[in-house]
DNA sequence: TGGGTTCTTGAGTGATTGATCAAATAATAT
DNA sequence: ATATTATTTGATCAATCACTCAAGAACCCA
């Protein structure tokens, strides 16, 4: 056996994400990585350096797979503010058992990391404010399309819209009755298309 | 040495309550502890049975102080409006050095522990709810005091204010600039002075 | 001062942590 | 088929984990 495979390693990173996402970096012990990734603890070893190695990757594959869809997301929707406020309604309508239905994955690092693990921390803000800023340029396309003023502050409402995602997110991780989620999102999403300019 | 010593007992408490604020309660080992409470092993769990038990203690030390502090404000607001839009902006003045300027430990809890330790996180639900409660219970007095329209949702508008209060503390967990914590604060203060029907 | 009770101490418990590496296995090259 | 290289294996490592307990210190009342 000589090749490296690139789809097992996909496939081992994917469930390595996942067990990170589930059970938080402190929580996930090797042997849970063992079960999850089904390799031996000296295959880990040679194919991800260690273990929170393993965590920086996941969270490289957590973010791009997040900011590809919102992008995917604008580029399909019609207006800038109709795909912002679609974003936020999208999280209410995920099935039941969607493993996404939970809170960020970089929200729980850094609630997680911030006092332990610096380095953690600091790779997942750096993530945590390129989303952020595809936030901004959404608003900001808004703005060029003529939905929004043109003295809109974009930074301060891409800020607003991430802590609405966040908000409705961590409804989500309570496991909050879905019909009060759907509420919060949509009072979230009224919000947005309240801010659009008759034209 | 017969006594119990109630202040001692106290400031143990308090002191574990911070060390497990700041780092989360996986993350914080008995050495912590240790430290912080400048007792040995066999103290501690001479006092404190055991560290889960422990956790719990430091969590209704928490959530009491916070319904109580909630409370102490909304008794001496001069509107109910007033002192939940108070309340938020209180977040964004908090000084820079101040211990609580990060992540409520509720959320931090329910973060950490939903897919762990499920003890733990029932009974951080509960104090969560029992928080929104208290928030209802304030726009409710909005409502008899004529500040909400007799149709309003208070249920609802407590959840998003509760949203409202963990995005702020996020961002000071995050260390976000002062000056932009600040503005996201006023937003959602706003959004509450906004709702005020003209009487 | 002395006897009795309560509380504190910290070395030590077994279990588990993240991590290693020589040996075994599998794949390719010859 | 054999030699060479690449990969996987799992027993094992030291360190740390949460936790215990026999021994000593600190207190009380006599």
């Amino acid at each position: 056996m000589s090749r490296p495979t690139q789809y097992q390693r996909d496939t081992a990173l994917e469930a390595a994400m996942q067990v990170f996402w589930q059970k938080g970096y402190h929580a996930t012990s090797l042997k849970d990585l063992e079960a999850a990734l089904e390799m031996k603890p000296g295959s880990i070893y040679a194919a991800f350096s260690n273990k929170e190695n393993l965590y920086l990757l996941s969270l490289d594959r957590y973010f791009d797979r997040s900011l590809t869809r919102f992008q995917a997301l604008m580029d399909d929707a019609p207006s800038a503010l109709a795909g912002l406020a679609d974003h936020l309604r999208g999280f209410a309508k995920m099935p039941p058992q969607d493993h996404a239905r939970q809170v960020c994955m970089l929200t729980k690092t850094l609630v997680d990391t911030t006092n332990t693990d610096p380095e953690i921390a600091a790779r997942t803000k750096a993530y945590l404010e390129r989303i952020r800023e595809a936030f901004t340029a959404a608003f900001e396309r808004a703005k060029a399309e003529g939905e929004l003023p043109p003295d809109a502050d974009c930074a301060r409402l891409a800020r607003r819209f991430q802590a609405s995602i966040s908000a409705i997110r961590f409804e989500l991780h309570l496991g909050t009755d879905p019909e009060d989620i759907t509420a919060l999102a949509e009072d979230f999403a009224r919000e947005i298309e309240a801010l659009r300019q008759d034209t």
